[in-house]
DNA sequence: AATTAGATTGAACAAGTGTTCATTCTAAGG
DNA sequence: CCTTAGAATGAACACTTGTTCAATCTAATT
């Protein structure tokens, strides 16, 4: 009756400024982990190691491990989200749109991101991961289908003589050849040391358009 | 000395029909439950499962489970390069070889495989998990990394006026869309029932080679 | 200041893991 | 035909796994 929290969830108390610290510790290494070994790969105890934690502070934020795993995906998804599709609308607005800067707009935010704070380069390795195992295709589909959806209907728009079926390709081959990127440290020699990544992903947006049609 | 094998490896005896047929429906097995859960999802006891056969077979025949990895992994690798390289030559005896038939000599023969032979789905899918995880770029790079080279090297005298680093990348790229592709399904809607992959192999050539400079 | 929800801790547990091994069976080599 | 290398079998082992839990500590709420 007196809780003053808002949101849905029923909590007594607020959690204290060392839980919160606690808990993202426990988020960063678990995203770590989950990122350089993959879910079975990974263990409750190397998280916690990574985490400074005991195993069961673990448990305690996490919820179990196949939860922790879809809280560290959710965790980012959102704000990967919301960064596309502001970029989207604000492409729309200078210019009256092209094919360029809608594909600029769902990948740059990306690497954007890890330019500004490492542990996207984790979350990216993890999404990667989540790609390419079937028992995760509902929680990529729930976090990432409605963006995805949206830039498709706006290629349709862009591209209105292409099949739905040849946009949703290309936009498979898109998004592949992104999460190929991201995660290539050493895939792609020489990346440059302190060069950003801006050329190869300037790079990337040319190849994509050009395959989508110039 | 009277051993009338010439690989190298001394083996006293030949293996008997049976174990031939037993050994391959161990491999069989591997490479589905490898290509659905990857290596640390994978348990011996459900490749056992699956090949109708006891546990200790599969470590006889197999010697160890990342031993067996790596021999799933090696098993179909040479025909796969094989094929590549057998297809680059004949798209360069005829035509004097242009950036589609090079692309085409690199997609074609996995799909080519796939549509034979419904194992190399799945060799495909390892492949798929085999790519994103670090702790196999080793064995990667020794099977596929060759054959790589060659056509990275086609792709250069194709297109003499990119860097060495933009033809890498996207090579990375049409590597990732192909995996992308062959993997997917599901991933893309409606791959069509009888229907063979054939359109949407067109459509990746046609996309990659756009994305080179057509 | 008192209360107590929730955070912290690490020992313990049950289930599952890869691997080993003694035994029995099969068929290749002579 | 024998001989025996190797295949086949499944029980057993040592170890790791995710998870639970009772005890203790911390600090938000009253």
């Amino acid at each position: 009756m007196s809780n003053s929290q808002a949101t849905g969830k029923i909590r007594k108390r607020a959690l204290s400024e060392r839980a919160k610290q606690t808990r993202e510790r426990v988020f960063d290494a678990a995203e770590t982990i989950f990122a350089t070994r993959g879910f079975d790969g990974a263990t409750i105890r190397d998280i916690a190691a990574a985490a400074g934690e005991p195993v069961g502070t673990i448990h305690h934020h996490g919820g179990g491990k196949e939860a922790l795993f879809n809280t560290v995906v959710a965790r980012r998804a959102e704000t990967l989200s919301q960064a596309r599709l502001a970029a989207l609308e604000a492409a729309g607005a200078s210019k009256p749109m092209d094919l360029r800067s809608v594909l600029s707009a769902f990948i740059r935010p990306l690497f954007d991101l890890v330019e500004e704070d490492p542990r996207w380069q984790n979350y990216a390795k993890l999404v990667a991961f989540v790609s390419v195992d079937d028992r995760w295709t509902e929680i990529a589909a729930q976090h990432f289908d409605p963006t995805a959806q949206k830039f498709m209907e706006e290629l349709q728009c862009l591209l209105p003589k292409l099949s739905r079926q040849r946009i949703a390709e290309g936009f498979v081959f898109t998004v592949s050849a992104m999460l190929a990127l991201v995660t290539s440290e050493r895939r792609i020699s020489a990346l440059g040391e302190g060069t950003s990544h801006t050329a190869s992903v300037d790079h990337l947006v040319t190849f994509c358009a050009a395959g989508f049609g110039d």
